[in-house]
DNA sequence: ATTATCTATAGATCTATAGATAATGC
DNA sequence: ATTATCTATAGATCTATAGATAATGC
């Protein structure tokens, strides 16, 4: 299994993924029909694609990215990549929403907690935590594709932009309702808190991001928008635990 | 003149620009030396080529934009292009370092500023609003070009992204002589604070962002570090104004 | 029989160069 | 004579498809 595979499996457990994981284990269980590869074979070809597309399109870009560089990283001929994947940007599209999906999860986990009750500035500490946590642990700093000039721009992912939108949303309504300051609306509020969560992004291309690093920025959030240290101390006490939402223990 | 140069004229003066813009102004002299075009002549092939680039950069990134697109927006045919530009690349580098250069020449000032004894809360302050403003006010939200994959890994943009860098460990810099938080070092002080300030890329990507809002975001910069709001208006009040660093009245 | 891979390639690009052409300037 | 443009194209891609091949499974 990739690093991705098993990143995948352990954020995306009882959802969409759960077909793909199922395939996996039964391929696994029948030894290897179908035509061997040239090389050696050295795990799950689906995955292998999509790690090896992963590493290039971070690094060069979808248009500087051929598909037979990924082919050449997966160990496999360039035309077979055609029997996973349609096209080249449909492989793009699935490392997105395997990324975005499991933040918005855990977003509306939180959501869902502050509607019962819970308090707007420590739902959105958690929130924040959580993403800077998705962002810094995925392999390949994989969140540098959401800013590709491609995934803005084309039509292809429009699906997944309404996922980050969504994210970027609760983030604007979080902001506005905790903020003292005035000036800040849910837009500014989204953008800033947004923005600040992804400062992960360059911070990972010049090494390893911890998790004190992590807390810091997500306090950095509450204190963009102006909350004082007191109410900053009082949010992170109240903040639910990864825990306490998912209930698997 | 094309709103591009125009924004060069204006930042540039006094520096590498100046042997461009002069050839422009004697361009501009005498009539139309050399074959006309088949459509009709607009203004200045180089700056129209710049120009065209840029928006289609932006939206498609660099592998996604063909020589043929950027000469069919400039009006030209798509081999006249190579009479300007030796190779696709080298236009997005002019791109790029026209666009970071002011960032940075406005830096040294402010730098030397508080090397003359000015206030870092205050320098941090006004570097930030002034790369801010840049990034608001530049043409085509060009500031995108940044965060292109290429451009962070292709050795033929090494000589910009060292421009950048120095930029980014200025508010590194300032950013941890500054803070009173613990665990902010000048890397992620830096990070953050460079973060901040090109949210006004996404936040353009919506619509044109106002002064307060460049204000928020620059006084956020200091919040972020966790200035509290006297520091922060102390800050804010001793700032230096462009003007009085320029000298140019 | 089914599947995953392979080889080979059609068709459509795309970049950059070569060399012709149509203006102005001396 | 100089310059900026044009037309045409060589050569090098790149994506996606067609169809052969080599394994397992029934």
């Amino acid at each position: 299994m990739t690093e991705l595979a098993a990143y995948s499996a352990c954020w995306e457990a009882g959802s969409v993924m759960d077909g793909i994981l199922r395939r996996v284990a039964q391929t696994t269980k029948r030894r290897n029909p179908g035509r061997p590869r040239a090389d050696e074979v050295t795990g799950e070809t689906r995955e292998e694609i999509l790690d090896a597309a992963a590493v290039l399109f971070i690094k060069q870009g979808l248009g500087g990215t051929t598909t037979r560089h990924i082919a050449e990283r997966a160990g496999i001929r360039q035309a077979t990549m055609y029997h996973y994947f349609a096209a080249k940007a449909d492989i793009l599209l699935e490392l997105l929403e395997r990324t975005v999906r499991p933040s918005l999860e855990a977003g509306r986990r939180i959501w869902q907690w502050m509607l019962d009750g819970g308090d707007p500035a420590a739902a959105l500490y958690a929130l924040a935590l959580s993403d800077v946590n998705m962002l810094r642990t995925a392999p390949h700093n994989i969140a540098a594709l959401y800013i590709l000039p491609e995934v803005r721009a084309d039509e292809h992912y429009t699906q997944f932009r309404a996922l980050r939108d969504e994210l970027q949303s609760m983030y604007g309504d979080l902001g506005a309702q905790v903020t003292p300051l005035p000036g800040i609306n849910e837009e500014l509020a989204g953008a800033l808190v947004m923005q600040l969560v992804e400062s992960v992004i360059p911070l990972r291309q010049d090494g390893d991001v911890g998790p004190e690093a992590a807390r810091i920025i997500a306090k950095g959030c509450l204190r963009v928008l102006g909350l004082d240290p007191a109410a900053i101390a009082a949010a992170v006490a109240a903040a639910p635990s990864e825990e306490s939402l998912t209930g698997r223990v």
